[in-house]
DNA sequence: AGCACGCCGACT
DNA sequence: GTCGGCGTGCTC
């Protein structure tokens, strides 16, 4: 440990969340620093946030050193989280200071811990006792000794905030100063757990087991929807607070996290931290010192939860693994996924990866042994996974502008004369994916990205799903003049809203996604109004795939199981089956069993029938095989170079030079493809164009690419993006 | 990331 | 003459 503390005046090397690509040397601060902490220093003429990384280089003139400003109050990063930050770097090819961004991601991590005032009560009792003065003593008794803020025990105790002033004064309610960032309620792994099925009971004593081996693991956890993978993980998360080590779950939605949260406080008799873009900057900073104090025990939250500077943390749950929302920019690229078992590598600790429908890169390392693998099969209550069949479009009767087959509406008739409830799914917001001119053939598309402005007729306007823009539905074409003969071309699920009203004047009927409510909030509000029955038939996007219950649900309609079948992108058929699947599992979760219909053209393509047929391992498998032909991931690397800029002429000529100077990727035996333009070519106004390098698993890519990408010197504005593992193609 | 410095075009 | 565009470089 002698290493790990300076003295005043010694020089000290500090990581800075500024770009700067290497450690500024300071002086430790009055009082000394130690290793890991977290500092202010000056840079220039501003105050930064940094790390204090290691000793000082001493290479820089010793004269213009300045010296740490102050020691923030936060626990020094740990060894571990520097480790963690450094590979991850490393791994996704981002500065450190990127990285070092992502792990102060707190709102005033600077400020001294804020203080309140909490009143408990006081240890005279006054001579004039009135009925709300007893109310509040009553509260405060009830609560032995705990304490409160000024509105919460008013609230309680259901009189003014005066009555207590009062009490204060008299001495029978005291007054004190506390911090404002608390601890989080105690969870009690003992306090709710429900009875297991003895599948569940299976898995749970093997991630019980894992998690007292104390070292580092990770389970791929499978389950149909309905199995009760959660209650299961929740076992594991039990055991990690009962062995004193702090605990986080991943969720890849937030709008799943409420749900989430009352299942959780059911299990452990309280709520425990969460985490994502959605809390309070209050709650914010409060989670943030609260992990690094160890006075956290649980955090829920989105991908960025990684990087909390987590004091012992023994377990990490990433629930619906296969979630592509699991990888995506923060400005950083990486892929939570990945970075949990990074992180959990270094802390020993174990990894829980839960889904109903795995990605093929967990199946693939539990085939290497890398994962455990724990499956549940029987549904938790009576039902089974549904029944599914296709619906052939090819001979189907149906008119053009139409999109639910005779044979769907049939099935949709019986549930509503049943009394129990349809999903139609179609995999498209808005109303219609193109706005066509009649009278020239134009389409109407974005005026910053090369995409078609989808019409919503909810909004009466046009929105381009690349980059937000709406613009007020025109009734003249802008490219020939011609007035009224715009017309909407294709399906969304607003349409679908129109064509199923319909066929089923009767019925109630309600269209879910996401851009349609206001707040997530009103959304929830309306999912669950659904799910008790106030709806006959459901029309929605991917989010009702997600997780929520709807237990009078016993058919699913899939309105175009083809759409993501054809594509270049190497994972359609993955995304494809894993979509269908959750879907179909949304039926028939109760006791009546559920019907699944997938409307395709092509109901001899290998996916739909590996679907139909509910086997999995043999879709795997011949996913796997096709993949590890074409040298592509899991059993070969790849790394997407998006270059971007507002000048064409320039990301063209940089890609051209770099697949030119591609001498560093060739010594390991990479090939680079492209630049070719990025699918969507230009978003908000800029173009952009990729570039693909492709490797042996085994080849040094970083490493590579790093040499590669330094040869070139970047025009101003044009950005480049190294994005390692790729997952979508665009 | 900011912010200063500096080198060229259009104004009082 | 000089105001201000933003390309280049520096920050311990």
């Amino acid at each position: 440990m002698t290493d790990s503390y300076f003295h005043e005046g010694d020089l000290v090397g500090v990581l800075t969340t500024q770009p700067l690509d290497r450690l500024l040397d300071y002086k430790a601060p009055e009082g000394g620093c130690h290793l890991g902490a977290f500092v202010e220093v000056p840079l220039g003429p501003r105050k930064v946030l940094g790390v204090v990384w290691g000793k000082g280089k001493g290479d820089y003139d010793l004269a213009k050193i300045r010296s740490v400003i102050r020691v923030l109050d936060v626990a020094p990063m740990r060894e571990e989280m520097r480790s963690f930050l450094i590979r991850a770097a490393e791994y996704t090819l981002t500065p450190m200071p990127a990285m070092l961004r992502l792990g102060t991601r707190a709102p005033g991590l600077g400020d001294a811990p804020s203080m309140r005032k909490v009143y408990r009560l006081g240890d005279t009792v006054p001579d004039r006792m009135t009925g709300a003065r007893e109310k509040v003593l009553g509260v405060l008794r009830d609560y032995g000794g705990l304490s409160f803020t000024l509105r919460e025990l008013a609230e309680m105790a259901d009189v003014g905030t005066s009555v207590v002033k009062g009490l204060v004064k008299l001495g029978a309610v005291s007054e004190e100063e506390a911090p404002r960032d608390t601890p989080y309620p105690q969870l009690d792994p003992d306090y709710g757990g429900k009875e297991l099925s003895a599948d569940q009971a299976i898995g749970a004593e093997a991630l019980r087991a894992a998690l007292r081996s104390d070292g580092y693991g990770t389970t791929l956890l499978k389950g149909v929807t309905g199995s009760g993978k959660t209650e299961v993980y929740l076992e594991a998360v039990a055991e990690c607070l009962r062995m004193g080590r702090q605990a986080l779950v991943l969720l890849p939605e937030i709008a799943l996290s409420g749900e989430f949260i009352n299942r959780v406080e059911a299990r452990f008799g309280m709520k425990p931290a969460e985490w994502h873009s959605g809390v309070t900057m209050t709650e914010r900073r409060r989670c943030w010192r609260m992990v690094g104090q160890g006075d956290a025990q649980l955090v829920v939250g989105a991908r960025s939860a990684l990087f909390l500077p987590y004091q012992n943390l023994g377990l990490i749950v990433v629930d619906e693994e296969h979630d592509t929302s699991y990888k995506q920019e923060d400005g950083v690229l990486y892929n939570a996924r990945d970075m949990a078992v990074l992180r959990a590598a270094i802390n020993g600790a174990q990894v829980v990866l839960a889904s109903a429908t795995p990605s093929l890169e967990s199946w693939a390392n539990v085939e290497a042994g890398k994962y455990q693998r724990l499956e549940l099969t029987s549904r938790f209550g009576a039902a089974v996974m549904p029944k599914m069949d296709a619906i052939d479009m090819r001979v189907e009767d149906l008119p053009g502008g139409q999109w639910v087959s005779p044979t769907l509406r049939g099935a949709i008739q019986q549930r509503l004369e049943k009394g129990e409830q349809s999903l139609i799914f179609l995999n498209r917001r808005g109303y219609a994916p193109i706005t066509l001119c009649r009278a020239c053939g134009h389409q109407i598309g974005c005026e910053h990205c090369d995409a078609r402005m989808v019409e919503h007729r909810f909004l009466k306007r046009l929105m381009c799903h690349q980059c937000g823009e709406t613009k007020p539905m025109p009734t003249v074409c802008p490219s020939c003049e011609a007035e009224d003969r715009l017309s909407a071309v294709g399906p969304g699920v607003e349409r679908m809203g129109e064509e199923v009203a319909e066929l089923f004047p009767d019925a109630r009927i309600a269209v879910l996604s996401s851009d349609l409510y206001g707040s997530a909030r009103a959304m929830k509000a309306h999912i669950e109004e659904i799910a008790q029955g106030g709806t006959d038939i459901i029309i929605g996007t991917q989010l009702v795939a997600k997780g929520h219950n709807f237990p009078l649900l016993t058919l699913v309609g899939v309105i175009d199981a083809d759409l993501g079948l054809q594509g270049s992108d190497l994972r359609a058929a993955e995304r494809t089956f894993q979509l269908m699947r959750q879907v179909a599992g949304r039926a028939g979760r109760a006791e009546t069993p559920g019907e699944a219909l997938l409307q395709t053209y092509q109901p001899e393509h290998a996916v739909i029938r590996a679907i139909l047929a509910g086997d999995e391992e043999s879709f795997w498998k011949a996913e796997a095989e096709e993949r590890k032909a074409a040298g592509v991931p899991p059993y070969g690397r790849m790394a997407g170079i998006i270059l971007s800029s507002p000048n064409v002429q320039e990301v063209f000529d940089l890609g051209s030079e770099m697949a030119r100077m591609d001498g560093p990727l060739r010594a390991i035996g990479a090939q680079v493809f492209g630049p070719a333009p990025a699918p969507i070519a230009r978003v908000r106004g800029k173009h952009r164009v990729r570039l693909l390098v492709k490797a042996e698993k085994s080849a040094p890519l970083q490493q590579a690419l790093a040499k590669w990408a330094g040869q070139f010197r970047l025009p101003t504005n044009l950005r480049m993006a190294i994005d390692i593992d790729p997952q979508s193609f665009y």
